[in-house]
DNA sequence: AATTTAATGTAACAAATGTTACAAAGCCTT
DNA sequence: AAGGCTTTGTAACATTTGTTACATTAAATT
């Protein structure tokens, strides 16, 4: 694990940093598409991503979601250090995108941590506000570009994020994350094809990079 | 000063914190309409909210805005901490909504009272999820809301920042806010109207609260 | 008071997005 | 291969929001 940790953090955390996180927190693999922190629960941790990237979504008591962004290798989510440092419940869900590694820091040894070591502070300050500039990007898009604009944005997040010019993914499935009707994609996407800009065939839409 | 920094932070900081930042902090005071943070400018120090309310709008180089959050008594700006930390030129501009006051911490001490005082950290942290989950409202109601309910809802908020029922503000200015046309902002208010819950006058719109 | 300017009201129309309903195509199971 | 389920395509229509153009009204200025 220690390699893991040096090879991600070594830029940014001093090796005695590095040695405390190696001994406090645990490594954990999770596969694509499963859950790394519930609505409601308790959170146990500060997920340190070595690997991999972890959608999170803010969700409401009936349900409903709303995409905040994706934390990625090097990143820690800034919402679960807040909720740890408070004991709150959670109010988002984080699921991985794709599968990834990440090392768990116990919520009790985080306030440690901080009073301890300048370079983690530095990190916890600079992720909250990256997290920031993104959720204010997520703002951006909503407030300012059209729906077609805005699918487009998304499937070339979807593409960098899973590495893949092929997306495995029905238009229901997009329709949910832009809080619009299936149609309405369908239509869309329709569209962005006869533009040439992607290929449609059942569960999968086939971005076609752009020769420049 | 160090009696407003008592009333305002005595609950939060302790005294040796207050006496400190009464030292290298400067009383300021402001009136409505004014600019505290420019775009482009240099972060001069960080403010400590009083009383009164200060707007946050994210700002873009063709002059766009987009309005983030208000900081209120007792509120700092997470995204001018950040700025300060990281010598950066301002993404946003801060405009007084009402007479405001607060004291200005200097940039250059902002980093010794984050290793010095751990109810200052606790503070900085704070600040920082409360802007995040204020953004992240801003961002729900774009998603999930329509015009017309955001439109009810921004004048509730002009009514509580400004301490007035009666806002003095033309449908142009409501328009730019919410990002929109006036003709659709007058449309919206003159129904608003017709549904009893506003009187329209010329520069004026006057809430009525609602009996229950 | 007359003139100018700024703000508002309103109609008519355009564009974007949402909804309903149903047909067609692809995939899976048996 | 047949039937059933899921996904996608498409039309027709409704609603919401945006745009243009111009009339009307209120306030400010002379």
């Amino acid at each position: 694990m220690i390699n893991l940790l040096r090879k991600t953090f070594g830029f940014i955390f001093e090796s005695s940093l590095i040695e405390e996180i190696n001994k406090i927190g645990t490594l954990r693999e999770v596969s694509a598409e499963e859950e790394l922190i519930r609505f409601g629960e308790f959170v146990k941790g500060v997920p340190l991503m070595i690997s991999g990237a972890v959608r999170v979504n803010r969700v409401y008591p009936d349900g409903n979601e709303l995409f905040l962004y994706y934390i990625e290798e090097g990143d820690t989510c800034s919402m679960s250090l807040n909720c740890c440092t408070q004991q709150k419940k959670s109010e988002i869900r984080a699921v991985a995108e794709i599968d990834s590694k990440f090392v768990m820091i116990p919520v009790s040894k985080v306030e440690g941590l901080i009073s301890k070591y300048p370079s983690w502070r530095q990190f916890v300050f600079s992720s909250y506000h990256n997290r920031m500039v993104e959720v204010v990007y997520a703002l951006e898009k909503v407030a300012f570009e059209k729906l077609d604009d805005r699918l487009a944005e998304y499937l070339h997040q979807k593409s960098r994020i899973t590495k893949s010019d092929t997306l495995q993914m029905t238009h229901q499935e997009i329709a949910e994350d832009l809080r619009t009707s299936r149609v309405v994609i369908s239509r869309l996407l329709k569209k962005l094809e006869q533009m040439g800009k992607l290929k449609l065939q059942r569960n999968t839409v086939e971005l076609i990079p752009e020769i420049k």
